[in-house]
DNA sequence: CGAATTGTCAAGAAAGTGTCAAGCCGTTGT
DNA sequence: ACAACGGCTTGACACTTTCTTGACAATTCG
């Protein structure tokens, strides 16, 4: 299941992209308000696999919406607007936007060019083996050392977020809004989340083989 | 540095963008008869960043050569063509081709879909060598000469920000402000600190090899 | 030498963590 | 429709680890 945020105020378009992806299996939340909605969904960015900003949007400028979402997330950035301007496409590229897409598109280019990056970004390998675990994102089914591990959905999100970043300090609250968790989780919900998932796959909290706690930050996957 | 292999037949484009890229740190390896060298390079793939594809090549598909590329490595590939050929254009990108430069093109906008992809790829990590140190950013880890050192969450604060800034006197107050120290500090907290770092990276105040004590102002992280 | 500054100890305060158990809520099966 | 169930959340609490600070000796500067 691929998520893509559309940041775009022509409702036309937004339903006429919208029913395409459909067909695809893609799941699309749309923001036709950037200037009063995006704050909405700046926190949860990591919820989506990839984001479509069109420039020229009502109220806020598309370059800035870039460097507000490449300030706290390294989502791929598809930024699509009206034909031909080099010199905006180049300012692109320097703000790390990972593509660009001249208006008016055909449905069609937008899912090349998003298979292309998901591609490229890895997160689309139905089967990743990573640890003792092998992981299918597709059937969300864990394995490890060749036993089924019985997740719910919330310790899987968490499981999986935290075995794709692998090394890295991971808070609290990055998990809360990298997962379906509500933004003003307490800390104790995660902390008992990831009790129950150490459980689950075998660890001790004490001495972690897969999830080190980290004292005063977060916790972190340990290959 | 970044290696990239260029595929491409008119030794004048070559020689151009050979050129440009060197004032970039990059390092090329050009390709000129791809019927007849491909084999050379193509076991090797791994040992470059990126890959260019000129589609026009003389004795070969550049098409074939992406799929005998794409079939036993991972590396972005550039299509470089003429101008204009959309069908071309998506048929790319279902080979999995990275991205697409209409030719002729600026050496500069190569230099930034280059950036653009390996951004996307993020073959660079957050790490860096001070002194006898390696700082990991992202996994919070500090290694001295291979060992790891366990740093608290205020001590790994105020010893990255030291070691970031070397040769510089910096103010108890500065410390406190730069980390997540309160702003009304006792001195005595910041030293008790500093005692407990240069502890447990085996320096010693009265003859310090990285944590200087500058009587009256402050510490100076020296390398 | 004397005033100011620094290094370290030790103890208590503060903050963070792991887990239990209870409650809430939506889903399922009858 | 209702009861049973499982998943999610959260306060409580015991426990651990870290942070802060006063005290005091040692050191530095003039």
């Amino acid at each position: 299941m691929v998520r893509l945020l559309l940041i775009e105020d022509d409702a036309e378009m937004v339903k006429l992209i919208g029913d395409y992806l459909q067909n695809y299996g893609y799941e699309m939340t749309a923001v036709s308000e950037p200037a009063a909605e995006f704050g909405k969904v700046e926190k949860s960015l990591n919820k989506y696999d990839v984001v479509i900003v069109d420039l020229m949007l009502p109220g806020i400028d598309g370059f800035d919406l870039c460097k507000r979402i490449r300030s706290h997330s390294e989502i791929p950035i598809i930024i699509s607007s009206a034909r031909g301007d080099i010199g905006n496409k180049i300012y692109g590229y320097e703000l790390g936007v990972d593509d660009y897409l001249a208006k008016p598109y055909e449905p069609r280019e937008l899912i090349l060019r998003i298979e292309a990056i998901l591609r490229r970004s890895k997160k689309s390998a139905p089967k990743q083996q990573i640890a003792d675990f092998e992981i299918d994102t597709e059937s969300r089914e864990v394995m490890q050392e060749g036993y089924a591990i019985d997740f719910t959905p919330v310790e899987y999100e968490i499981f999986l977020y935290l075995a794709q970043n692998p090394q890295k300090v991971i808070s609290r609250e990055q998990i809360a809004q990298a997962t379906s968790l509500d933004y003003d989780t307490k800390d104790r919900t995660v902390d008992m989340h990831i009790s129950n998932i150490r459980f689950k796959i075998g660890d001790d909290a004490k001495h972690p083989k897969y999830i080190k706690s980290v004292w005063g930050i977060g916790y972190k996957f340990i290959g």
